[in-house]
DNA sequence: GTTACTTCCGTAGTCAAGTACGGAGTCAAG
DNA sequence: CTTGACTCCGTACTTGACTACGGAAGTAAC
């Protein structure tokens, strides 16, 4: 296979860059990724930049961003104006600690259910049962 | 209507529990709430015990267990045998615990990015940016 | 030049936890 | 005894991020 760094198959590009075909193509469908040119009656190469965005893809769904939130920052991407991804990424955060805020209230609730059901061998009824009643 | 307390309609039931109606025939489906007989050609009556009912799953559901978990405590709901019980919240605490981990990650990165946004004001290229492609 | 993998492309399915819809049948009020 | 609201039931749709499938065409290896 002539796959040198810019002449990747979609196969190749998909282990370079960490996910399934079907990812790539899932992707381009979605506008993500730009499809290349297909040589008349070949098959489509991708190269290193390609590599470059769906590891950005990645880095940001690692943040929180949803496919379509990291659509508008890849339009951005040039750094030139980073007003608008500074906007998005501060609506992540509030998300974020919205959402650790949430599991912090679950966490305590939990861990107090099952240290408690723990502790209660022999009386009559569990308290953790019990809490869900309420 | 004759809707006393014993006799709700599945339409006053979903009130008197706070869901939806649709909500109330999908948990039947799913089999964590039973249907009550139906008196021949006529409605279904519902009373306090499937309201208690519908308010445990949504109590659960507020500590992260998953309907089919809630199925799981329901069977386990007489409170005799609760092993069982704090088993499945032991789980949800640790699943609760790694999204937390993550979340707190989440939150570090991101606070960082848009600070560091904020900053660089006049200097070249984004961090916020740049960071996304590591 | 045949075998065996890939690519291409469109469509369809997955998961969770519901929500929506459409056409009966039922019920209470006026 | 009709109107309008509600119930019943089955089926299909929703969201997000993929994953799977099927058949034709391209490509690599021997
Ligand atoms: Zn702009
Ligand atoms: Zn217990
Ligand atoms: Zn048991
Ligand atoms: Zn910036």
């Amino acid at each position: 296979m002539e796959n040198d760094l810019e002449n990747l198959t979609i196969g190749a590009f998909g282990k370079a860059a960490g996910v399934n075909v079907e990812t790539i193509r899932f992707y381009q469908r979605k506008g993500l990724l730009q499809e290349p040119d297909r040589p008349y009656g070949s098959i489509r190469r991708y190269g290193q930049a390609d590599v470059a965005r769906v590891k950005f893809v990645k880095s940001a769904q690692r943040l929180g961003f949803s496919l379509d939130e990291i659509g508008q920052l890849l339009k951005l991407e040039d750094g030139t104006h980073c007003s608008e991804a500074a906007e998005l990424a501060a609506l992540r955060l509030a998300d974020v600690r919205a959402r650790l805020a949430d599991l912090m209230r679950m966490e305590t609730v939990l861990s107090r259910l099952v240290s408690e059901c723990n502790a209660h061998r022999g009386s009559v009824s569990c308290p953790l049962i019990a809490a869900l009643h309420g």
